[in-house]
Order: structure tokens, then sequence, then C-alpha cells
DNA sequence: ACTAAGACTTAGTAGGTCCTCG
DNA sequence: CGAGGACCTACTAAGTCTTAGT
């Protein structure tokens, strides 16, 4: 506590009048707090802050009934739905155009719980779903929005002032000394549940969140945030503990949902840097641990051979951890710890390569893993034991889980856990990557492209994918388009500059040799242009199904991006964005061109 | 030791916004 | 200055890991 700076001491005085005014005071101060809010010192009671005021969540908008012209036919009659019936039928009229709607599933979940809001009348009528016409109500909101889409610049300016304001009210939070950006203060509003993949509870009916079912977490000493009138929060608490600054209940899966801070604040920031710190430890102590693990293959135990060889997918493919899932609560994904037999094929020998492991599954979020990697010869004969008098669903490691394999991490290096690998494998790659492709003498453009590349190595290895945009065969045939036209310019101009050259030998005077130079310039210009159009074209081709800003956001360290950004001298807004650079201020702020992960 | 709950990170997508180019 | 598209952000689902409870 000697250490502290003097307004912390404030607060560890226990004087709260004097702190939240020196709150207030920093608040008009920010800018220059900012600057040095990394080097505060941190609590070492595991408690996250010392005062925490907001002013609580922004809930949903309240149902708005469909005007009466707007109909809803069952069997071919219109019916009129009570307000309830009606708001849940309002939420499937909006997907009508969506794959979900047709799918099994989704319906049955839907009409189970729309029922579940409609009238004994309503209910004893509306039996069949197929027999429901929502058709009016699709259209009706198709042409709200594009209602929306053709409103004046004032009133949509009115809007925007009004979300601001919003913003502005509801969008922060004082933590300890700083004016913090809230992540998510809106509450999510209701709706019908859109899992991905294949999810057996999409279509269910996600419920309104009401006061009632908030819990408001703040501190003691700080104004709490007032329920909307004549309503009553669930809960009101204290708890520095956590981050959170309100949470409830949701009904799919009865898990918690928080309010929480952006990235920019000091709480992320700080466990931001931490991670990549944790991260860096392990590259201190790899070598050590692929030792140990090469080592484990020929153990006589079972569970730590399994152990071993999950270890190493961990570290080689970069597989997330793999928490078991209870069965029928959400779509069948894996990940290493839980993959089965039927995940797997062995291949003695496949495409002239030994010992291959043909890996085929759905990872978080449905994403397809596929992928054949040779493997060494222990690993293979290893799985094949795994594998022996198995059934295809059965678990490829029967002797091991996440919490096993995390203990066991935990004593080979405090922090370490299943993830680390994948934080440390990411921005080692992308590191020796940037070392790799960027050549001094390049210019900015291909600078950069050599940065998307090296990017896009550490998406390959993490499996981040995206649907190709669904205007990607039109966008790179219009780019091809440009390129031709650059093209025919770029000949157009070097013949000028040729004819112009021929013009200067013979009347050698000062008005063609300029002319000349001029010239030279341009076809200088358009060769530039075309060879960023072109690069341009390369990146976009090569980025067609891969996401690159998952890793940028999650995996890489920022330092290392940074102090390439610094070496080459490359402005750091070509990397990332306003929202990134936010996100990065600590990095941007402490790396310097050396930096080494 | 095991399980469930809780907290927090990581993930893709929809849809708005803003920029570019003709 | 309007269309088209790239980019960005909000949203919220789906993971991981820790903690609490038995």
């Amino acid at each position: 506590a000697q250490n502290l700076p003097v307004y912390q001491m404030l607060v560890l005085l226990g004087d709260q009048v004097i702190s939240y005014f020196f709150n207030l005071f920093l608040l008009t101060q920010r800018f220059y707090v900012a600057d040095f809010r990394w080097e505060e010192e941190r609590y070492t009671d595991g408690s996250k802050w010392r005062f925490l005021e907001h002013k609580g969540p922004v809930f949903a908008p309240p149902y708005e009934p469909v005007p009466s012209n707007v109909k809803f036919y069952y069997d071919g009659k219109h019916m009129r739905l009570s307000p309830q019936a009606e708001e849940v039928a309002t939420f499937f009229a909006k997907m009508l155009d969506h794959d979900y709607t047709t799918k099994d599933i989704f319906r049955k979940n839907f009409f189970k719980d729309w029922r579940k809001e409609m009238t004994s009348e309503e209910k004893a009528t509306i039996t069949d779903l197929k027999k429901c016409n929502f058709a009016e109500m699709n259209e009706y909101f198709k042409a709200q929005s594009e209602a929306r889409k053709a409103m004046s610049k004032e009133e949509k300016l009115k809007i925007k002032e009004e979300n601001e304001r919003i913003l502005q009210e509801y969008g922060f939070c004082i933590m300890d000394n700083h004016k913090e950006r809230i992540a998510n203060f809106r509450i999510e509003p209701p709706g019908l549940f859109r899992g991905r993949g294949d999810h057996p509870k999409m279509g269910m009916l996600k419920r309104r969140i009401r006061p009632e079912d908030i819990i408001i977490n703040c501190s003691k000493d700080s104004k709490h945030p007032k329920p909307p009138p004549g309503t009553k929060w669930k809960e009101v608490r204290h708890d520095n503990k956590v981050t959170w600054l309100v949470s409830w209940t949701e009904n799919i899966q009865g898990s918690i949902k928080y309010i929480m801070l952006n990235p920019s604040s000091r709480i992320k920031g700080e466990k931001d840097w931490q991670k990549y710190e944790t991260a860096r430890r392990l590259k201190s102590c790899v070598d050590r641990l692929r030792a140990q693990y090469r080592d484990d293959w020929k153990s006589k135990e079972m569970r730590i051979r399994q152990r071993a060889v999950a270890l190493y997918f961990i570290d080689k493919l970069a597989l997330r951890a793999g928490n078991e899932k209870e069965e029928g609560e959400t779509a069948d994904t894996v990940g290493c710890c839980s993959l089965r037999v039927e995940h797997i094929k062995l291949y003695p020998e496949k495409d002239g390569q030994e010992y291959v492991v043909e890996f085929d599954f759905l990872g978080k979020d449905s994403i397809r893993y596929y992928n054949k990697v040779p493997v060494e010869k222990r690993v293979y004969k290893n799985l094949q034991l795994f594998m022996e008098n198995k059934e295809p669903d059965d678990d490829l490691f029967d002797r091991l889980n996440t919490s096993i394999l995390n203990k066991h991490l935990q004593e080979l290096m405090d922090g370490l856990t299943a993830k680390v690998f994948r934080t440390y494998n990411a921005s080692i790659t992308l590191q020796q990557q940037l070392k790799e492709l960027t050549s001094p003498d390049e210019n900015i453009p291909a600078k950069i492209l050599s940065y998307n590349r090296a990017n896009r190595a550490v998406a390959i290895l993490c499996n981040h994918q995206r649907a190709p945009p669904k205007t990607f065969e039109k966008s790179m045939q219009n780019l091809q388009t440009k390129i031709d036209a650059k093209k025919d310019q770029l000949s157009d101009a070097r013949r000028e500059l040729k004819s112009a050259k021929a013009d200067a030998k013979v009347r050698r005077d000062e008005k063609s040799k300029k002319a000349v130079e001029t010239k030279k310039k341009a076809v200088q210009r358009i060769e530039e242009q075309l060879m960023k159009l072109e690069v341009q074209a390369t990146d976009r081709e090569e980025n067609k199904q891969i996401a690159l800003g998952t890793s940028k956001l999650n995996y890489l360290d920022p330092r290392i991006s940074v102090a390439w950004c610094k070496k080459w001298g490359i402005p750091i807004e070509k990397i990332y964005n306003k929202t990134q650079r936010e996100k990065f201020a600590w990095a941007i702020d402490m790396a310097d061109e050396d930096f080494e992960f």
C-alpha cells in the first residue's frame, strides 16, 4: 500500500467522499490519467475494484402491436391475436426469409413455446404451424425497414442523436478512478433463439427480461441505479470480487448473462496483457514441456499417454481444450479432449506421407475442422491403441478430460492451461511469419500484404473461418475490371512517355524536357496504383473463407504488431482500426520497435 | 473427487455506416 | 451525389476455466 498513487491512497483511507470527488476530478483529467493507467498498482487481494457506479441497463423497447390492417391468417381465415401471442408471432414472421424457419426442430420448438403464450381460445384454434400465414406481417416488417432506410437526413440525425444521448447516459460507468465504456449496456431483446449448427433448442422463445430479473452490482457508496418507475430490481449487491455490473439468467440454457466493460477498459486491458505475459512464459519453457510429453508417449500408464497425445494435438494443431457438454442441450461439437473415435481416421500412408491422421469434426460454433497431418510414429501407434475395441461414438481419450489436463499443465507452469497454447502458438507464428515475409525494400502496401499474410497463417492455424461474402464473386470481378482498365491506362501513359522522349531528343529544349519528366512521373504513379490494385486482389482472394479478425483481437499479442509497425514505419492505423487501437492502447503505449514476444 | 454454477473469453454474423468511384 | 461495397460495430452464442458446494 505504501507505493500506491495518491488517489488510490485516498480510497484506501476509506474516505469515500474524498475519493468520489477525486473520481469526478479525474474524469475531467482523463486524457492525462489514461496515459499512465497501465502503471497503476493492481489489487493483490483478488478484489477487482473499490468504487463502481453506473446507471443500470437499458431495457428492450416494449412491444408495439402491428396495425390492425396487418392480418394474420389461420387456415386461410383472418384471426386477431392477443398481444402476447402476436408478439411471438412477429418474431417468427420477421424470420420468414431465413433458412431457420424451414427446419423441423426450429418450427417444433417455436410452435411449442408460442402456444404457451396463447390464450386458451387461440390454443384451441391454432394447432398446426403449417396452417399459419405470417406473410402480411412479414411484408409489414420489410416495409418498415425500407421506410427506415428512406428516412430523411434530419430524421436519421435525430435518431442518431437520441442513440448518442442514451450512450452518454448509460454507456459509461465509473470504476475506481476512471470513467469507463460499458460493452453491452442494452438488455438482449426477446426473440427466437438462434443456435448455431444443429442446435436442439433453436426456435425456442427467448423471453423478455424485466427489472425483476436483474441483479445490479455496484459499490455501496455509489449512487445506485434506479429501476424503471413501478418496478424493482431482483437484487442489488456489492461484490467487488467480480467485474460485471449487471446480470440476469437467460431462459434457454439457464445460464447467466452479464453486462461488463468494454475491451478498452483498464480491467479488460490488464487481463489481456496478463494473458500474453502468460503465453510468453510458456515460450520460455515450451521446449521442456515438449520433451516431457514426447517422453510420456512411452508411459506405461494409459492415462498419461492419452494426456501426452492430447497435449501434442493442442500444441501442434492449436486445438481447443474440449470440455464435456451436456448431451441434447447444445449442438454436438467437440474439442481435443472430447474427440471421439469417429472424428479421426488413420492412414499408415497417404499422399506419399507416413502415419497420417485425418481430422474431421465440428468445433466451436459448429465450424468444421478438417485436416490431414502426418504425425510421429509413436503418436500413431498410441492412437491405434486408444481406438482398439471402441465404437465410433466412444471417446478417443477415455481416460482424460480438460480438468485432468489442466491440472497437469498447472503443475508444469504456473497459470498454464490448454488455451495458453493457442495464444502462444498464434503469437509466435505471427512474429515468425512477419520476420520471414517482410522484405525491407518493399513499399507500404506490399508490407501490409505481408502482414495480412502472416495474420492469415495464424487464422488458418486457429481454423477461423467465415462464410465467403455474398458479394465476393462480383466484387472480385469488379476489381479485375479495374485492374484491366489500369493496365490500359499504363500502356497509354508509357506510349506518351516514349513519344515525349523522342520529341525531347529532337527539340532539345527545356519545355520538352519538362514534359518528359511529367510523363515519367505519371507512368510511375500509374504503376504504383496498378500494383496496389493487384496486391488488393491477391489479398482478397486469399482471404475468401478466412476470418482475420478473431485472431487479431484475441490471439495475437498486439505488441508484436506495434513493434512491426514501428520498425518499418507503417502507420498503426493501417493495421488497427479505431476500436482496435482503443483495445490495444496499452500495447501501443508500451511496445517499442524491438519488442520480442 | 465430482458436479454445477459462475465468470469471463472467444466467436461468427447481421446490419448499419461510411467511403469510393463513376 | 447516389449506388455499391468494404468496413465496422453491436450482438449474443458458445466456448474455457475457476469456484463453490456436496
